[in-house]
DNA sequence: ATTATAGTTGCGATATTATGAAACTGCGCA
DNA sequence: TGCGCAGTTTCATAATATCGCAACTATAAT
């Protein structure tokens, strides 16, 4: 691949990360992994306005991690993959991991200094 | 763990995939995973500022997802954790995956309605 | 047809991010 | 001590995202 197309994968992937760069977002894809749902149910599942799950709906499918279809009055929405899950959950244990680490270091500092609010 | 724990986890993932959210940082990425490099490397690779390149770098290693050390007068910059390029791979691949099925789509529209522009 | 229910879209205020230019810091060297 | 290079930080500006509210659309029930 040349480093143009390179680029412009960047470039999509970044559009994608930034789909999966909202709490609600990521709260959504969460209620997913467990199967379909509809927009009442998701409403049920978070304390959020109905607008705007729409909108974070939106904004996941048109980055194609969610796929929909109606049944009757709801609208029910899915993964579009299993991997994005995986993905996620990658994400999750990296930062999980980065958490402890700095845990330990704050800790040995203090533990080290003997007291809090030197250096 | 409870709902406003699991929150918190959103939030702070969150933030990392907001970190991952640049064409520039995923790029960077992309070069840190075949081995440490320093600034002045990275700059000759990517078309780019060098005060843009430090502050990505600053998001990058603030959100955990890099790390840094001085030998003389470079400062060189590594993966914090090879896992990162696993999930940003699985993305991609996901990426790819979207894109074939929209050309899939665009095409078999073309082909069975004879003509473009139509619906 | 009317009304109710489920979901979507447009809008405006607010907040966050990306970028280049310029100023600054820290290290090594004469 | 002062010069110079490698990186970093600050600042101003333009672009983009979030959210609630209100208006709108589509399906179902009466």
């Amino acid at each position: 691949m040349g480093f143009e197309e390179e680029m412009e994968v960047f470039e999509l992937q970044a559009e994608v990360c930034l789909a999966l760069a909202n709490p609600r977002r990521l709260q959504i894809l969460g209620l997913l992994k467990e199967g379909e749902r509809s927009v009442a149910q998701m409403l049920e599942k978070m304390g959020i306005n109905k607008a705007n799950l729409s909108q974070h709906l939106s904004v996941l499918k048109q980055k194609g991690l969610v796929m929909s279809r109606r049944e009757g009055g709801a609208v029910y929405y899915r993964l579009a993959s299993p991997r994005i899950t995986e993905a996620c959950s990658i994400m999750r244990d990296v930062l999980l991991e980065t958490l402890r680490s700095k845990e330990r270091i704050s800790r040995s500092m203090v533990e080290g200094m003997g007291a809090v609010g030197q250096g």
